[in-house]
DNA sequence: TTCGAAATCAACGTATACATTACCAAACGC
DNA sequence: GCGTTTGGTAATGTATACGTTGATTTCGAA
């Protein structure tokens, strides 16, 4: 291997001398435990791009783009798009950079079927636990929120609690397999929940469901609560999909 | 060993021999069409040698060391790596290299715990759409070949088609999401499969159970051939774990 | 004009260079 | 003797170099 001549000389400008493109903040360089690599942070970055639709489905984007865009090299930029293509965000083509992957209405109805099955499993385990008060209070508070956001009118707030409710009943269940494989495909999903958010009725019937949901939970009828929550499932998922039939979004 | 791939160019030399042009237009580097990156080489390299257990639970490698094995620069064996920890099969330890992650008890527990949601899901998809005998072909071959590698003590043959079962049936429904899901975990508890048939009885049920499936789902009971998953699911997870238990093994 | 081959060129895949950092051991102070 | 410091080093994280390749354009002949 390499023999070690090591961190000896200090003397090379022309390694980063010749075209810095100003990204080197030679200030604080201080790496601090928290420290993040430039990888993860790409990854992060692209990620919540994708997810806030400021690279939408099909959005196709150079390496080199991205690495402009981020102000660090190619290196880990492929680096995080290894990981968002094994997540299922965005595709490598070769030679024309990275594409943000459309979720198309088949798609969509895959994901939904394998993420009511983890769901309902979710909730089985739960109500065969039968959890105290305090364990489920997430799950109240959430939905508690759901049904003010509604109120108020606040689309947002209500997707956000309504996230927080599903992702917490997931995570309640403690078995981080589960929690890892419902949040990748959630990720996917994403960006549809909130589309059709604004071009649906209001979604009137989700706090009732939710509530009927814990009901079945706290009192550990686990056959009554995966009912419940296949029923939930399958009726955004159809509503869903009806939108986007209407509307023909095919691409999302 | 070495990827097999053309182009050799080897540079045993110290590495500090400077910049050759490496221009050496001497053999003919024809890029066969079954082109595979030499990331994807590395991949399935490394994946095979820890499915096969050539690198074993906790085993670390160095980047450089594995670049070595492979004959190929750290590069395409970083992107490799990059992968194979997404896929939960490897840590990647920041000055350690990787380390071949062991699946615990716990672990286990887990992942079968997800599986079983899957596979039932599957079979309830299958009952439901109630397939035909020549689309159930596969199933039937593959628990016809159960029995007779038991009847022949061929243990290896009995683990791969009983693999050949399971994964048709998820595949069978056509749905990818939940193909890729399966697979990704059954990666995980390839080994200790492997590893526990040698340590068991021998699994005289499996084949029953898998023919009571095949019957509920060619009778379109679904929810009989969910039942039956879940039954044959459960006693497999429960055997493994107890085999965990009396052998102690606690890091697979 | 149209078709095809050659030239051009952009983008990537891979290799390599480089600087940083954690670790280890020896030196050092008490 | 023992904890601390410090220099050296291995290994990584990131940047850059470079050849290959596929796409695009150019150009010539029918």
């Amino acid at each position: 291997m390499s023999v070690s001549r090591a961190h000896a000389v200090k003397k090379t400008g022309t390694g980063h001398g010749g075209k810095r493109p100003s990204a080197a903040p030679a200030a604080a360089v201080i790496a601090l435990p928290g420290r993040a690599s430039l990888t993860d942070d790409a990854y992060q970055a692209i990620r919540r791009r994708i997810l806030d639709n400021v690279y939408p489905p099909g959005h196709q984007a150079l390496e080199s783009a991205l690495a402009a865009d981020l102000g660090i090299s190619r290196t880990p930029v492929r680096e995080a798009l290894i990981r968002l293509a094994n997540e299922g965000l965005v595709e490598v083509i070769p030679r024309h950079g990275m594409r943000v992957l459309p979720v198309s209405p088949l798609d969509m109805s895959e994901i939904y079927e394998v993420l009511a099955a983890l769901e309902s499993t979710a909730a089985e385990i739960l109500a065969r636990r039968k959890p105290g008060d305090a364990e489920l209070k997430p799950l109240v508070d959430a939905t508690r929120d759901m049904a003010r956001s509604l109120k108020a009118n606040d689309l947002d707030g209500w997707a956000a609690a309504d996230e927080r409710f599903h992702q917490g009943l997931v995570e309640l269940t403690g078995n981080r397999t589960l929690i890892e494989a419902v949040a990748r495909l959630d990720d996917r999903v994403h960006r549809a929940r909130m589309f059709t958010l604004r071009l649906r009725p209001k979604p009137v019937n989700s706090t009732q469901e939710h509530m009927a949901m814990l009901e079945r939970i706290r009192g550990g009828d686990a056959p009554g609560a995966v009912e419940v929550n296949r029923a939930h499932r399958a009726r955004a998922s159809h509503e869903l999909l009806a939108i986007f039939e209407r509307y023909r979004l095919h691409q999302l």
